[in-house]
DNA sequence: CGTTACCTAACTTGCGCTAGGTAAGTAATG
DNA sequence: CATTACTTACCTAGCGCAAGTTAGGTAACG
């Protein structure tokens, strides 16, 4: 009954049981959304009692933010890596694409964590709205001003590079989604490569 | 108090009171997703109770299977005018697309209701999963045999129909994502636009 | 007069969260 | 070095609400 009497009590510090929460939870949020994730699941998971992971965050809510903020960092630094890798010309940006969604067929959780997550956000009153909002903008502008900045002046100047960035992310995106539902029939890496094939022999015409 | 003892009362017939709670659901389940959607609401929009929504449909599930029936008919409809359509070359093909696109845009509920629906139903507990699974297998067997079909001689031999038609679908979906959470800053037409202009330019070398 | 279109009432379950504790660890003090 | 005092990491109990659903009625309709 009394989880103090029962066995030997171990408590944990904690930055440790914050990380292992928010590891859990966006497990459970890649599984079953927000809305579908419940404390005591997520209490069940991490050994502890639902009051017990309200210790460390104070609602739902704030529950998602920290997911969303923990992964902001692990994210920014793929990116970061991208934007740091050598690009001279435009087959070499693009490859670096395929790269990015060759290594996202690896992590399908965290990738199901965003593409449920974006897509129970477009409600207007979803918790998360204007931060995926605010999220799209930053990155179309990053790939516009730093990715594809540096070579801006070998691609044809009739396209409008705001716009091919929102068609790569659409591309990257809808695979996901297809690819997630049914990995089988869906081969994303292949298909990605196939539109890069298009778009690179097009920009450089 | 009781309804009957306040004013006249007006049955409905079956068929018309179906239709409009099928529309509403729609609506709500476009807006607030299938878990977000509450027969408490959807009964208050059709001046029902909870019960009297439950006469038409039995559970939540009978009923999210019925407004997937009742689009999918509409569908089915918008796809036949394009599969009938004249298409004698690719440009043809592909502007019967960008058609198809700026359709969507005017019927941002139902896109909503099925980019929510289906992001939602990546879970495979999700009662509508194994639905959309094989709605997006229909599709795009659709695509490759009949839509693409016809001409298919007229296309780059090298290029697999299977893929370029998950990419196509994959741009829309993604594309509807981005417009639905920031519809200021993503002009959807205009970029399937663009891809559709790639795309053709490629399809015919 | 039977069927159908609803209603009222209520049950059950599970949700997010609060109140108020208890014991383990940490630091300050004699 | 031992005692005390404080802080932290949890616990138990339970509240209030809303969800989906059921039972059993009543009155309008064909």
């Amino acid at each position: 009954m009394n989880k103090y009497n029962s066995t030997t009590k171990k408590k944990r510090v904690r930055r440790d049981r914050t990380e292992e929460i928010l590891e859990t939870a966006t497990r459970l949020f890649s599984e079953h959304g927000y809305q579908g994730t419940t404390f005591s699941l997520l209490a069940e998971a991490v050994q502890l009692t639902e009051p017990g992971v309200l210790h460390y965050f104070p609602s739902k809510i704030h529950l998602l933010q920290g997911v969303l903020e923990y992964h902001e960092q692990k994210n920014a630094e793929r990116y970061l890596s991208m934007l740091q890798a050598e690009k001279k010309n435009i087959p070499d940006l693009f490859s670096l694409l395929e790269d990015l969604v060759a290594e996202n067929e690896k992590i399908p959780g965290l990738i199901q964590l965003f593409t449920v997550l974006v897509s129970e956000s477009i409600r207007s009153d979803h918790p998360a709205h204007d931060y995926f909002i605010e999220r799209y903008r930053r990155v179309r502008e990053g790939y516009v001003n730093q990715f594809f900045g540096e070579i801006k002046d070998k691609i044809r100047p009739d396209v409008d590079l705001n716009e091919l960035t929102i068609l790569i992310l659409a591309v990257m995106d809808g695979l996901q989604i297809q690819w997630l539902l049914d990995p089988k029939k869906v081969d994303m890496v292949a298909v990605y490569r196939l539109f890069s094939k298009i778009i690179v022999e097009y920009l450089e015409n």
